[in-house]
RNA sequence: UGGGGUAUCGCCAAGUGGUAAGGCAACUGGUUUUGGUCCAGUCAUUCGGGGGUUCGAGUCCCUCUACCCCAUCCA
């Protein structure tokens, strides 16, 4: 972890201010679907972050839902945890375990009148809601008592109504603008479906926004991070602690977003489409977005630890390109797994003038990677090479065997072509080579110049394996559903052939030289019929470079730049805003751009007006106001600072006691701290250097300090101008008049 | 449409007023008995658009635009 993400940022601050003693995050799936890779950066990020900072992270089941959940996902769900190598704090955590706890929460919310028994039908929950753009209205049951709230409530859990005659409900806000907050419902009835760990005992359910942020606490959690799509929920999540005036530490939640990748679907619904319309062979099918399928490929979980660290975590939502994932394998195996001979299309060849047997030692690592380890080949007159690297017609820049081109056969001789056999249909069946004597692998004397080594196998010696090759499961890159599913996603070749050795091996994954990286199949093979998947194939120019030749380049629609020219845009103003706006132009020669923000904003109008009464410089003034006030006043509406303060501020950037740069680092000082501006001046010795005899020799040494970059600037890289003055500044504190040295800075470095 | 978010290279993504990091992809060239790996190099005068403030703006202010989320008794 070199650059720190925000949550990070985050978790260290709060280590920091000593808010909590030791973090604690947690993933917190809901066990009704099997893990994916985007799960995979949850569990990352939530077991990574507490590794790095000495904290601890749940795995909790977030099973409030009996409808859907089952024992089957918790298995996966565990199994995906542990695979991807990380160890959950103590034992697994259910919010099913803590139904009891929650239950008292809910009494206790209705005990203080923020919680009731609503007793409206579906329809009219909706109804009452009201919509994005319209406030929702409260129920009359809203009214209820606190007794018969507690009545009717202990009822439902003893499953004395039917589902959907009451929902317990927050009180809060039926006209909030955040949709949420209207009311949430807390717990629901349901009895037709037993919980598949607490069974019957509970006709009552509690909902996400109860049941997670109380999890969370109960656990103490520190850090609940969730997808984007919760943002909306942590106003509830926070009223829901504050209002139970639960005791420190709480949970705070922060979310990030979630995983996209282009030519694959991650949503649990169009998972289990896939699964149950036999589009694949279940949830581990190798070409799944599941972790379950990952595995199955043969894909390793450092490869998918590493491919998560490598995308990182923001909040923008991004789609991310399945060749950053590809690369992350192909990077981790290429230095982990032993090069072996496979002939996935066999074509026989035999060679004329061979007649005995030998076997050739051969290292299963190339020269470049750092293990050791080798096997005999064997090799004979008999053998058969790929039907890719043969050609009777060889396009341009073919470099493989054809009838004017030798070819070396890998650890082996160099062959030349001589006759091809073809069935009756025309089609080559087998060629017949004569093979160089004095040119075999280490000892070549030949001096024949071959364009490229190609894989081969021994014909009684190879062993016949079944290869199943993977394309992405989709053809669009943001495929809708199973109409975009890619017919060839799955092509299955019976009658490969490897090298024996490969069967002999204890290890599981390979490189079959020039093809790509192929997995024993963890279910299905067996030495008798040996099963492998191709997890990725290498990088391959070569073939990229035909097909690009025979696709015509899709044209990518063109980023257009926006042309909503309407030039220095600025809001409408009202009637009366408009003779506001009138008046500041024409009374303090203000531009338009200022007047405008003044006038459409009575608090800063107001400190605009009080800064100025004791005739500081209403320029200065308004800019400090719809800059650096308005930017303060975002952020808390009840400054400390005053508009004298302001007034004191523009009257010393008017006089150039200080430099608008010291002007915005004191304005934060006193926007924090509330003390008087002059007095801060004074007391840290803010006032301005512009003595260009003091300046000067500060330039000469940062410039001779940077003669690199004094070089590229006068190359040409004129910006570096910004770099100079930068270093200045830094050497005076920032006390420099910047201005001056700026002035200086330029003449200074088009000296000599 | 109200509210909450997000916009930096083809794809991710750093960057909190002073030289636009890094990875993937792509493209050169070198090494290579894998058209792989590795190595060297190229790839953002510009940060969604327009203004303003500043000696200096991707970063501060105003404004416009685009996209995502919220009206399940799902999570």
């Amino acid at each position: 972890m070199s650059k720190k993400d925000f949550l990070r940022k985050i978790v260290e601050d709060d280590l920091k201010s000593h808010k909590y003693k030791e973090i604690v995050t947690r993933f917190p799936p809901e066990p009704n679907g099997f893990p994916h890779i985007g799960h995979a950066k949850s569990i990352s990020l939530n077991f990574s972050i507490a590794q790095e900072y000495n904290g601890r992270c749940n795995l909790r089941m977030d099973d409030t839902n009996p409808l859907t959940e089952n024992e089957k996902y918790v298995e996966a769900l565990k199994d995906a945890v542990k695979w991807l190598g990380f160890e959950w704090s103590g034992d697994v955590k259910y919010t099913s375990d803590y139904f009891d706890k929650l239950y008292e929460y809910a009494i206790e919310l209705i005990k203080m009148e923020k919680a009731y028994v609503d007793s409206l039908n579906e329809e009219e929950i909706k109804e009452y809601r009201g919509t994005v753009t319209t406030p929702g209205k409260r129920s009359k049951y809203a009214k209820r008592s606190i007794d018969e709230n507690l009545e009717l409530f202990e009822r439902m859990k003893n499953g004395e109504f039917e589902e959907g005659e009451h929902i317990l409900r927050a009180k809060i806000d039926m006209t909030s603008p955040n949709m949420k907050m209207r009311d949430p419902l807390l717990y629901r009835i349901i009895k037709k479906a037993p919980h598949y760990r607490t069974g019957n005992k509970w006709a009552i359910y509690p909902m996400y926004d109860f049941a997670h942020p109380l999890s969370d606490y109960i656990e103490g959690v520190t850090h609940s991070f969730c997808t984007l799509e919760f943002e909306n929920n942590r106003e509830v999540y926070n009223w829901l602690i504050d209002t139970l005036g639960l005791k420190p530490p709480r949970p705070y939640q922060y979310e990030f977003a979630r995983l996209n990748m282009n030519y694959t679907v991650m949503s649990k619904r169009k998972l289990l489409e896939l699964v149950e319309g036999g589009y694949v062979n279940g949830w581990d099918d190798p070409r799944m977005p599941t972790i379950a399928g990952y595995k199955r490929r043969g894909y390793t979980p450092e490869a998918i630890l590493n491919f998560c660290n490598q995308i990182g975590v923001a909040k923008a939502n991004s789609v991310v390109d399945v060749a950053q994932l590809e690369f992350a394998i192909r990077d981790d195996l290429n230095k982990k797994v032993p090069r072996v001979m496979a002939v996935l299309n066999p074509l026989k060849v035999t060679i004329a003038n061979y007649d005995g047997y030998e076997e050739i030692e051969a290292s299963y690592y190339p020269p470049d990677v750092p293990k050791s380890g080798s096997r005999k080949l064997p090799f004979s007159k008999e053998i058969y090479i790929d039907r890719d690297d043969f050609n009777l017609n060889p396009p341009k820049g073919y470099y493989r065997l054809t009838p004017n081109q030798p070819v070396r056969l890998k650890f082996a001789y160099i062959i030349t072509f001589k006759e091809a056999i073809k069935d009756k249909n025309g089609n080559i069946k087998e060629i017949i080579v004569e093979y160089h004597k004095n040119s075999k692998s280490g000892q070549d004397r030949s001096g024949i110049k071959v364009k490229s080594a190609i894989q081969w196998v021994e014909a009684k010696s190879a062993k016949e394996i079944e290869v199943r090759l993977y394309d992405r499961l989709f053809v669009k890159e943001n495929p809708q559903g199973v109409e975009d599913l890619n017919p060839n996603s799955l092509q299955i070749i019976k009658n490969s052939l490897v090298e024996k050795s490969v069967i002999e091996s204890s290890e599981v994954r390979f490189q079959f030289e020039r093809e790509g990286y192929f997995f024993k199949d963890p279910q299905e093979y067996s030495t008798a019929k040996p099963i492998f998947n191709k997890i990725v194939s290498l990088k391959d120019s070569w073939s990229k470079k035909q097909t690009q030749k025979n696709i015509p380049k899709e044209t990518k629609p063109q980023k257009i730049k926006q042309d909503n020219n309407k030039s220095g845009e600025m809001a409408q103003l009202s009637e009366e805003e408009r003779i506001v706006f009138e008046k500041l132009k024409s009374e303090y020669n203000l531009n338009n751009q200022l007047s405008n923000i003044l006038s459409r904003d009575t608090k800063l109008l107001e400190f605009f007006h009080s800064a100025i009464k004791d005739g500081s410089n209403p320029i200065t003034v308004a800019n400090i106001v719809t800059n650096e006030v308005a930017k303060e006043l975002k952020q808390n509406s009840n400054p400390i600072f005053t508009p004298l303060d302001i007034s004191k501020i523009a009257d010393m950037i008017d006089k150039e006691i200080i430099s608008t740069k010291i002007a915005k680092t004191l304005f934060e000082e006193i926007a924090k701290s509330g003390k008087d501006p002059i007095n801060i001046v004074k007391e840290k010795g803010l006032e301005q250097i512009s003595d260009p005899d003091i300046i000067e020799p500060i330039i000469e040494e940062v410039i001779a300090k940077n003669s690199a970059n004094l070089e590229k600037f006068r190359a040409g890289n004129k910006k570096l101008i910004g770099f100079f003055v930068g270093e200045v500044l830094k050497a005076t504190k920032g006390k420099a008049n910047p201005k001056i040295v700026n002035q200086l800075v330029e003449s200074k470095l088009h000296e000599d």
